[in-house]
DNA sequence: AACGCGTGGGG
DNA sequence: TCCCCAAGCGT
């Protein structure tokens, strides 16, 4: 039986209940795309159901302030996508009257969308026969084929994005592509894939020459840098801190946090007290105490973040402008967000 | 072209 | 514990 056929076959009886399944509006096909980008279901699955709450249409969303848009992505991570999907929501509403492109041609145009998305959203609400090719294809075909051209690598990608398009059904692009996804993130899957249930393995190259493991192949490693984060806590008589907007490029773009001191290696409270940022910052005396004993190590995908937080305590200071109580309106990292929710659990 | 960019779950 | 990786994109 043709690949598309029995891909199809499998989606009819292995179907889930999404919520950005029942509709073809671009608008919310994108925003779940966006969302899912490196990205389980569900992870993804309750920021879905708030955006759309919050923004039901894409005015909606251009309306609203980036920090507000930043507030609601907070612990979605890759802030950069919801940056992204602000400045095309606006675009989309100012520009094009709020009318999303159909073409893939042009919605590849747009910020934050590349090749899969686009042809995620041009399929699935417009019926071009566009392959797509995320990590669930990659791997599905390079086993299904047995080929063992690294994904990550220029030839690669362009090697299974041809495949992809040979396999497509271009009657009903839409389903194929999502029926392709969904078969391996719950069939096909990255370890113990159902091999023994599964509708292709009289003619799955892995299966006949045992490559499931080894494939797909993908090389070079990311290597992790070590950073040494020392945060200043302000805890002003009136009740006040410090909490300011990360700018420029690197980590948390847009996100806010307490003023940071980063070094070479943990440091401790006499060269916190000693260094040129805190002297410049309280020219008066304060309280200062290491809140966290132990350093906590915040993992991110390429860098590791020792960090410790510093409590502060001073009288009133001109800069420190955010009140405490005011402090969960601002987008922070996960990282911030959880000091924020035990040190407020233990002064109380 | 290769690298930077989050977070959380599973083996 | 550690490592992988999950509906990628921008530069």
């Amino acid at each position: 039986m043709k690949f598309s056929n029995t891909l199809i076959y499998w989606q009819l009886q292995n179907n889930r209940e999404l919520p950005w399944r029942k509709t073809k509006n671009p608008y919310f096909i994108w925003l779940s795309e966006i969302m899912l980008q490196q990205t389980r279901v569900a992870q993804g699955m309750s920021y879905y159901l708030k955006f759309t709450a919050q923004f039901p249409s894409v005015f909606d969303l251009a309306k609203a302030d980036e920090s507000t848009v930043l507030k609601m992505w907070q612990g979605l991570g890759y802030y950069s996508r919801a940056r992204n999907l602000h400045f095309t929501a606006k675009q989309i509403a100012n520009e094009l009257n709020g009318e999303f492109p159909s073409t893939y041609k042009e919605i590849i145009k747009l910020k934050g969308i590349g090749d899969y998305t686009a042809s995620a959203i041009a399929s699935i609400c417009f019926d071009e026969p566009t392959a797509v090719v995320d990590g669930n294809v990659y791997r599905v075909l390079s086993r299904y084929f047995g080929i063992k051209t690294a994904i990550n690598s220029s030839a690669g990608i362009k090697e299974f994005k041809i495949l992809a398009q040979t396999l497509l059904d271009e009657s009903k692009p839409g389903t194929y592509n999502q029926a392709l996804m969904d078969f391996g993130a719950l069939h096909c899957k990255p370890q113990n894939p159902l091999c023994e249930t599964c509708p292709f393995a009289d003619s799955c190259v892995a299966l006949e020459r045992k490559l499931t493991k080894e494939l797909p192949v993908k090389d070079k490693k990311v290597k992790v840098r070590n950073r040494y984060f020392n945060f200043l806590v302000i805890k002003t008589d009136d009740n006040k801190t410090i909490l300011s907007e990360r700018k420029g490029k690197g980590i948390w773009q847009g996100l806010y946090q307490f003023p940071l001191i980063e070094s070479d290696t943990n440091i401790d409270k006499d060269e916190i007290v000693s260094s040129e940022k805190f002297i410049n910052l309280f020219p008066d005396e304060t309280t200062i105490s290491l809140f966290n004993e132990k350093e906590i190590i915040h993992k991110l995908s390429h860098q590791h973040l020792h960090t410790q937080f510093w409590v502060v305590e001073t009288a009133s200071l001109s800069k420190a402008k955010t009140k405490w109580k005011d402090i969960k309106k601002y987008p922070v990292p996960v990282l911030i967000a959880n000091f924020i929710e035990e040190f407020e659990s233990k002064s109380n």
